[in-house]
DNA sequence: CAATAAGTAACTGCAAGTGA
DNA sequence: TCACTTGCAGTTACTTATTG
């Protein structure tokens, strides 16, 4: 039996959507129709209702769900239980963070992690840390690197890594917009001053908190996703930027860029993992998990 | 009998097709 | 324009044959 076909086929009753569904298993939505195709040959019956705009559950396939999520579940405990046996933990953890994030903690958090458990295969995805809290949320990831939100959700559990300041970053060169006296900023100063923002996230939050202080609508230049792709265009002249120290840490556009002595300071950044707490009962991630102190 | 090489089958993602 | 399917080419996994 391929448990992952029945990981697809659990994934697309979930979700009632090629796309949506594929994302969940981290696969391309023609390899999702391919097993769904395959479980149907398979079982000679048509488990999904299908049309360019619709997915429905046949009355075969309601039958089907029964049984694949009972096997699924029968088939982990089974694992559990052979992992106890052996007191080997084995099987997949998918951590979710930025690029930053992958240079600055991954070799602290899993080179130890690796030796002790090296049956456990680590799935490591990299985006914008915008999203690294829906993903977690949404189960399309185990555990992510992320700064800690200013409101953490009830349902997440979060363990801190690191801290990093906020830092208001020019190009080197300089340019006519930079204001004049970043230490004592005016509102005539940044008004017309070119923004390179977060389009969301923790980061763009504390820019538009420190922007309505200051009591000016930012002159916003671009919203892009990852602080990687804000140091590029500060970099290449087209604004200032807001990020985490720490991205500029590993930057090699780090000759191409000053900080700003901006006053008042940004808040500073928590970094850390972040995990559904109820995930915490898998004893693959508890493991990982309790690598870090409290 | 184990290790290696060669051949084959299955799987995957991309890009294009299709229909609403 | 969107969402699912299909064709294609590249990759990976598996099976069989060969060698020491």
């Amino acid at each position: 039996m391929d448990y992952r076909l029945l990981n697809h086929f659990l994934a697309l009753a979930d979700h009632l959507h090629f796309g949506r569904a594929s994302d969940a298993c981290h696969v391309s939505p023609s390899t999702l129709s391919r097993s769904i195709r395959q479980l149907e040959e398979t079982l000679g019956v048509t488990l999904f209702e299908r049309d360019n705009r619709h997915v429905t559950l046949t009355r075969e396939g309601q039958l089907f769900h029964a049984y694949a999520r009972e096997t699924l579940e029968q088939w982990q405990a089974m694992q559990a239980t052979l992992m106890a046996e052996t007191r080997e933990l084995a099987g997949e953890i998918s951590i979710y963070c930025s690029v930053t994030a992958s240079y600055s903690f991954l070799y602290r958090l899993l080179s130890e992690f690796r030796q002790r458990h090296p049956r456990i295969e680590i799935k490591l995805h990299t985006g914008d840390p915008a999203d690294a809290i829906a993903r977690v949320q949404a189960e399309q990831e185990d555990i992510a690197i992320t700064a800690r939100p200013r409101n953490l959700p009830d349902a997440l559990a979060f363990k801190p890594l690191a801290t990093s300041p906020l830092v208001f970053i020019a190009p080197r060169d300089g340019a006519d917009w930079l204001p004049a006296t970043p230490e004592t900023p005016t509102p005539s100063q940044w008004k017309d001053v070119p923004m390179i923002l977060s389009e969301s996230g923790l980061s763009r939050d504390h820019a538009d908190t420190w922007f309505r202080a200051m009591g000016v609508s930012p002159r916003i230049y671009a919203q892009v996703a990852g602080n990687e792709a804000i140091v590029s265009m500060v970099g290449l002249g087209f604004g200032v930027g807001i990020v985490p120290r720490i991205v500029l840490d590993n930057s090699p556009l780090l000759d191409r860029i000053m900080i700003l002595p901006v006053k008042p300071e940004l808040p500073h950044y928590d970094v850390g993992l972040c995990v559904l707490k109820r995930r915490l009962k898998s004893a693959l991630i508890d493991a990982l998990w309790a690598q870090l102190p409290n």
